[in-house]
DNA sequence: TTGCTATTGCAAACGCAGTCGCATTATGCT
DNA sequence: AGCATAATGCGACTGCGTTTGCAATAGCAA
């Protein structure tokens, strides 16, 4: 039988509070602000958990790695800010079917930007 | 003084041949084609001078890690067949400019397609 | 409250991509 | 042809993200 912890109650907060995806060592750093013992093998377990539950989808990032993010959000792609180091999740759809490639077979694609945030730009 | 040798000309060679952009184990196997004694640190150690030299570009992918391509092909993204594995280059932009984000300068993006290949589909 | 056991924290171990040390080979200048 | 040394092949090694074994801890049903 599963059991409630502070520790995976915890990491669902994060992602709560955070609002945008995120990486083991942000998880990591903003969880221990909750439960300072928060171990980074206890992270990965329950990140597993979670993903394996449906809670959380796991993206292959092209230079930051695997990142977390909460599933269920629709279809969107992923800024990251070259200041402040954060992901955000963009909303919508950026691709141009038009210039999709002649006899290739499109099943899936990702879309990666990077620049500023407005955070960081204002 | 560098010299020449038939192992970098291989791997060049091998470039030239495949006209895709290649992992690390692709350009060991058909290098080995020409240099069956081909060894992986050498691989290594000449796609870092042909990068430095301006000949290589280095991509990252999300799935596949390091990719090498010749460089100087103007913009582009990179295409993924989930039959044959290959990688192919699909020259223009398929990001639609209009659909990106409101307050986000966008610096740099990557695009990256999978699917099935025109000679996989056929 | 007790007892069972899922879960934790810790450290050791893992797999993998990439690098390095070194003896050997081979390029190219003289 | 001879020589200096750049480059190779090989295996050992690194670094990093992730996983695992295990003793200690803590949920939760009875």
């Amino acid at each position: 039988m599963q059991r409630r912890t502070v520790q995976r109650e915890a990491i669902q907060e994060v992602f709560r509070n955070a609002g945008r995806p995120l990486r083991l060592e942000d998880i990591l750093e903003l969880g221990r602000l909750l439960v300072p013992s928060l171990n980074q093998a206890t992270v990965y377990r329950n990140l597993k958990l979670l993903v394996e539950a449906g809670w959380l989808e796991q993206v292959q990032h092209p230079t930051l790695g695997t990142i977390y993010e909460r599933s269920g959000r629709g279809h969107h792609h992923h800024f990251h800010c070259n200041s402040c180091d954060r992901i955000y999740e963009l909303p919508g759809c950026a691709l141009n079917p038009a210039a999709t490639p002649e006899g290739f077979v499109v099943e899936a694609h990702e879309i990666f930007l990077s620049g500023t945030c407005p955070a960081c730009v204002r």
